[in-house]
DNA sequence: TTTTTGTTATATTTATAGTATAACAGATAG
DNA sequence: CTATCTGTTATACTATAAATATAACAAAAA
């Protein structure tokens, strides 16, 4: 698993492991319908409680991005994801908007910021050389 | 006071208020050199702890947007603001990744991300009519 | 001197995060 | 059918953060 997580860091472990997840989903390394570890196993492969790990594929089962199933497992959403109703865009607005406050304070202009995030967002979509090389 | 909190988010109120004060350093609406309220009256203007208050100034003058005298009082940063250093960015973008990221599998381009950034750096850069009249 | 200020010190309550076991129930492979 | 692996639920415990509640201290200013 491409998952690394931070102990020490003040982002909960399950967030980490929910995001590394949605991005891993974002880029395609992830692929819709793909099968991932058991709580169990991932749980040990990362050295951390089941219960961790059941907490992080809960939320993204809440969310749409995954699917489970008794025996089979979890999987990636193989139908449409969810989308970025206004929902969605509220809650984004209202975690940007802090960031975006404190990078205005510090004398980021409009370009800066929005190419940071334009960066940040290619990035995402076209990580820089995961293993295999395509897909 | 032009804060409004919402004891019911998930978000801590003494983040909020910090949030708010950077916003309003961002704005323009606090004037550098300005005078803030006293940990016990802006308290009890916002009915809620003084301690809780103290955190958010705390917060704020270990990051250098505030400074606080003895029996002056907490006044806004009149001398140079904190700059969007290298440890700012790495952070910024650390908290920005999961939030493009789920932006991203929900199906929103780039453009229509970096839009949404930028219109909310607009809107806090030039906020839209505070509640009083005049100044 | 008195008042107001930030500051420090305790203490308590509540909620979240994380771990640790254990057991239950459905699905599947043998 | 039986054994095993799956997610799931339940309980309990520890640790930490958030928020409140009092109280007191020390510096600055009126």
């Amino acid at each position: 698993m491409f998952v690394e997580l931070d102990l020490q860091s003040e982002v909960p472990i399950y967030k980490q492991l929910a995001d590394q997840l949605v991005e891993g989903i974002a880029s395609g390394t992830l692929a819709p319908g793909q099968a991932l570890p058991s709580v169990r196993t991932l749980a040990a492969d990362l050295g951390i409680n089941l219960h961790t790990v059941n907490k992080a594929y809960q939320s993204l089962k809440q969310e749409g991005f995954l699917e489970i199933h008794r025996k089979k497992g979890v999987i990636v959403q193989p139908g449409p994801l969810p989308t970025a109703d206004e929902t969605f865009k509220t809650r984004l607005r209202r975690d940007l908007r802090p960031l975006a406050a404190e990078a205005l304070v510090r004398g980021m202009n409009e370009q800066e910021l929005t190419e940071l995030m334009q960066t940040l967002y290619r990035s995402i979509q076209n990580p820089p050389s995961e293993g295999g090389t395509s897909r």
